[in-house]
DNA sequence: TCAGTATACGACCGATTCTGTCGGCATTTC
DNA sequence: GAAATGCCGACAGAATCGGTCGTATACTGA
């Protein structure tokens, strides 16, 4: 139910990990599977996802793992659910063609696929960057608003 | 996946239809059920649902059903998503609470939670009403844009 | 060259969630 | 009282997700 998968938490996790220590040359999977207790083998399925889509380098070896392939503020949350979940629809027929069974009597897909377009604007417009820069003691003022767009 | 759930799908659907039928005093679940080729009974649970949330008035009896318990407008795509699909999280950890078990070492909980405000605040501002206004010819001028704020 | 460390990738299975069905009961109309 | 309808819980089949394993490959450094 509009949920992220662990999966995709675990990637968020490890991307913010990642651009938080960014003197290191490049962290292993277990490094960073061991920050969080989050399952080894499983982070390192994900991190390589993220590899085969071109937001992570990896390198083999000793001392070796991943690292960023861009800067953290060029990394958008959308990219790192995309890469790992696959493509972002809200609706239950996945797929922009038809493979619904009952895309002709369906009459709500055309303006969900707004609603989806603006959902995915705001996942546009975070980047890892910006989860690093969560703390807010008290009550700070310097907060960074957007504007969403959204068309009916 | 951040993907609705079919009920949720159905349940639009279903209020959709009511909406666009204010003239008939009730609808059954099977009428609007066989104008979608929707599972009869799951559609029947599901408006069952809406109505226990107060969004749709019941009538048992012959000539029965259902219709809306406000205007249109008054009903928002987020109450028909949270009475069908219960309370709205996009983490994986759904409780606000401390159900999850790695509460303590994730890092992004926080200002993925300002995202799911974002998101529930876009699906707060689109009514039944909206869903009816699809129709959109050609290079139609006459949309409706809405400012959503995204605070980070 | 060889051992050790690390990524790459596919297969697989248990757990969870979702979808849909069934059966029985209550309420209203005719 | 019969028919139509809503109400509700339980349940099974299906799909998805989470996590593990085994093995192959690549790089490093001694
Ligand atoms: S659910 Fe598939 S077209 Fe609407
Ligand atoms: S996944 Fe539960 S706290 Fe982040």
């Amino acid at each position: 139910m509009l949920k992220l998968t662990k999966k995709a938490d675990y990637g968020l996790m490890a991307l913010k990990y990642l651009a938080e220590h960014p003197e290191t040359p490049a962290l292993s999977a277990k490094d960073v599977a061991d920050a969080y207790g989050i399952p080894a083998q499983l982070l390192a399925k994900i991190l390589q996802l993220l590899t085969r889509n071109g937001l992570l380098r990896s390198h083999a070896g000793m001392n070796g793992g991943y690292e960023l392939a861009r800067d953290a503020r060029e990394i958008s949350a959308y990219e790192v659910i995309h890469a790992i979940d696959g493509p972002f629809f809200i609706t239950s027929c996945t797929k922009g063609d038809k493979n619904c069974d009952l895309t002709p009597s369906c009459t709500i897909k055309e303006p969900l696929a707004r609603v989806n377009d603006t959902i995915a604007g705001v996942l546009k417009s975070i980047s890892i960057q910006d989860l690093t820069e969560h703390e807010q003691p008290a009550g700070r003022a310097a907060e960074a608003n957007r504007l969403v767009t959204l068309t009916l």
